[in-house]
DNA sequence: AGTGAAACGACCGTAGA
DNA sequence: TCTACGGTCGTTTCACT
């Protein structure tokens, strides 16, 4: 056997400075033709392939379609802080499976679990966090931040 | 003039059901063809690639390559809760300029602003913090939240 | 907004270095 | 891991609805 599936953390990847450009050019447009890419970064249109072909398998990258919740009506966001009592990972699975949450880490600190969500207006925002977020076991108290304004939002590690 | 640029909130748009789709087929895989999307939402290709292209142009959808912090070895990550005295949105800027700060937004509540921030090492998280964020003008007090675990991460809305 | 068809260009497998 | 190349399939444009 040679790669088997993990469900934690693999060893470190290094990229190189030309799978670096390739993901910069991904980035700018996950769409762009092998072709193109390699013209900008200097490799054969079959190179390019290989190595954005490698690069996802091994889940180093993923091209994806992302939308802006703001332009789809969604204009209240917020971060909920949450310290909790009991198995915080049994509460972050619940929080997960929230669809108007999109964004759940557990962490150390003040708050043992953050959660960003994202609703179409305040009556949704209050209903969520009352009904189905401070009611899940285990939450013992939650802090709101309310979003004023996104000013930066960045996908891409290992390229800069 | 039909169509200005603007700084902020464009008016909502409406999504229909045949776009929904269209933007799920692309989250599972930017790059699937159009005629395979098609085949899956029962549109004809160049119906699809019309779609993807007003989504797109429009901004409400972008198709972006993203990468795993995890396995390219920034093992530490946490989200920084900054109080801060004066003018937030400068402050906000300045930490955009860093790096090693992938997301930054104003909030309300009893934080001012959430950073999240992407390091290597834990020596690269504290001197990022004491010397390039604690040290910026108006910061009055920081809270670290290191994540332990990220559980959920999920980038399109008005698909559910 | 969507379809269909023809010309063009991108993608994929394979061979070879 | 790269280049070269040929067959196949996807994309583009355009006329039509």
């Amino acid at each position: 056997m040679t790669n088997t599936a993990r469900t934690h953390p693999p060893k470190p990847v290094h990229l190189d400075d030309v799978s670096k450009a390739i993901i910069e050019q991904l980035q700018a447009d996950g769409r762009r033709s092998y072709a193109d890419i390699g013209k900008a970064v200097g490799l054969s249109e079959a190179a390019v392939r290989q190595r954005v072909q490698r690069l996802t398998e091994s889940g180093v990258m993923q091209i994806v379609a992302v939308t802006d919740p703001m332009q789809l009506g969604f204009t209240r966001q917020a971060m909920i802080g949450i310290r909790a009592s009991g198995d915080t990972r049994e509460l972050a699975s619940a929080l997960a499976e929230i669809p108007e949450i999109d964004y759940v880490v557990l962490t150390a600190g003040s708050f043992d679990v953050l959660a960003e969500v994202v609703c179409e207006n305040d009556d949704e925002l209050i209903s969520l966090l009352n009904s189905r977020i401070r009611s899940l076991a285990g939450v013992r108290s939650t802090e709101t931040f309310v979003y004023l304004k996104l000013q930066k939002q960045f996908y891409n590690w290992g390229t800069r």
